[in-house]
DNA sequence: CATGAATGAGTGTTCATTCAT
DNA sequence: TATGAATGAACACTCATTCAT
């Protein structure tokens, strides 16, 4: 009988090193061997699991993209109105340190997006998931009078740049953006496309 | 000393291929060859300007850095009132090629800033300068009453959140964020934080 | 004792897959993983039956030694006389696929022969038997008138340089060498050496 | 003023640090680190004049074909006669230590040759230098009746083909090919397609 | 015996940097 | 200054072999 392997809870452990090694050394300086090391194997054993270091960098932006999927499965499933809005928002920005690695990883891929056309397919079918949440958010909300009119789309894609924004000035510039001031903001940006008469409370 | 206006030309032409190429392959994949090969010149050449590669990166990110504040002192130096702040909004966001162009310069940074520390505090000594210009436009408009109460501070943040977030949407997914939607965009996050009174007409 | 059979009947099975690799990929691309996936096992089980790579070459060597010898034992044992001698050549040269890939086989080994003086005495043990069995023709066509005199020896290993000659044509320039042009040139290669008075008949 | 290189002369001593570690190690041992020590220069600097090994063993194949063309060309140029011929033929086969090593380089690639297109077709154009020489010969010779009637295409491939083998013996079996006996055996097939009244003295 | 994961040296190749000219 | 050849470490990846199961 052969040596049992769990193969893909194998790739997983690999792709967690890649993650790590890529948010400690950065993606352009992730080699191969700093990910063998990182995830205690010889450099030969990458090979088994696999075809190339581009599929193992590739594995751990999954892996990001998973993580982010399952927790907003769990929170938000049939949950509407404002409160549930704010706080979708609120989980989408980088609050906690795991939530920090997860978008720091995501920005990793960035510049080679921009010049990849695979990898930034990836990443704009990823987008859709939050973007639908949002919107339906967004119309509902929008239809019980909670929300300023405007565009469904157009509102959904302004929280979220808005979002998105704030997410890379947190991992920037970690001093001037600390939890509660991101926190504030995200309320800010939601209060500003309420009607007057209707604020937000905090939640 | 023509000698030092020709070395600092040079420097510059340089740092314009150094910045053509990392448009074109990718910051990853730019290399020294292929900088001088886009320079006309012999690599060993790049030695006499530049220590490094890495300063010859920094250098192109710089020269971005330039391109913007120039046309920033020029267009907005003594402007005011919410026209101004519109306009520098929308000039801020990457509406021509050459500015998606500069967009694109900056986010392939970036990854790298986020684990080099010398790199995070370039992009956030830069990132204050509009910051400023903002802000002091906020609050003058505040004082108006022109704009919507709350920390002058945080609203700048948010404005330019909400322009950055947009910027990325316009690299990432041009399909989605043409240059049309990207002004409405912009336009309709100002009109947020107006009162409900004053809204901006286009113009 | 039904493992040795077993045992045996596996390394003759294995053999059969490296040949049929080494034809396949050429052997400096035929690797041990290929031999094993072509046979349909792992490449582990290869240590039971062959201690090294090596080995299974040679192996695969021997297996297309062994069917060119089978071949000439049943054929021509016994058989004497001008047409045993052509039809020992036209046997000996590459006419049927079968054959073409023995060849194929054979040559490939020979760049490594040239440097290994293991592998190049093995090829030279294996050249002994046509050898033997030719000049046994020559020596009784000679005293029979039907061959023109001569060293025996020269003339053996003239007709079989002839027939290894045009072998390695017929693999090389398969298009210019075709089976009835090698079944010409031989004939004709005979024919020469047959005195005048005395053609031989085709049949 | 950079350092001065003979591009075509680097590249030709290249070559033949290849040529020589074809010949000592074999075509399947050498690795472009063992080039580069047999050059004496570091790998990285190999990259300068070959874009990859495969060019530089082709480059080191083609040392060899040229070697042997200039040969002919200076030797056999306007020559004509069935002494021409038999010189021609004698040169053609390894008769000195450096023709041996032009040989077993050739060999050295008739197994790669065997499943790679590129490979045989410059094998194949190499080898209609020679057949077209001898093939003029043949003519010349059956006109005048030195030599035996017979398609004259079948002729030179004959004669080719028994040289072919006869290198291959002299290469594998060097002991029983030496030199003199190789010398007398071309002489015994070109013999064989002489009419029995005009013999070829030796010469 | 069979498995296939693991190993780690070795491969061809790339690259920022150095330096003699 | 300018050149581009030279360097040698580093890279991703391959492979024959080993070995615990």
């Amino acid at each position: 009988m052969p040596k049992v392997v769990d193969h893909d809870q194998r790739r997983h452990e690999l792709a967690a090193a890649t993650w790590r090694v890529i948010l400690r050394d950065g993606i352009d300086a992730t080699t191969t061997r700093e990910i063998a090391k990182e995830a205690g194997c010889s450099s030969g054993s990458l090979a088994h699991y696999f075809a190339s270091k581009d599929e193992m960098l590739l594995a751990a932006l999954r892996l990001s993209h998973a993580g982010v999927k399952t927790r907003y499965r769990q929170q938000f499933a049939g949950r509407t109105g404002l409160q549930a809005l704010r706080a979708y928002l609120l989980d989408y920005v980088p609050l906690s340190t795991r939530h920090e690695e997860e978008t720091h990883l995501e920005m990793s891929f960035w510049s080679r997006a921009l010049v990849n056309d695979e990898l930034r397919d990836v990443q704009a079918v990823e987008s859709l998931g939050p973007r639908t949440t949002v919107r339906r958010f967004v119309v509902e909300l929008q239809r019980s009078g909670a929300l300023d009119e405007g565009d469904p789309d157009d509102v959904t894609d302004l929280l979220l740049a808005a979002a998105d924004g704030l997410s890379v000035y947190r991992l920037m510039y970690p001093d001037r953006f600390p939890p509660e001031r991101l926190t504030r903001l995200v309320e800010h940006v939601l209060a500003s496309l309420v009607p007057a008469s209707r604020s937000v409370p905090a939640g």
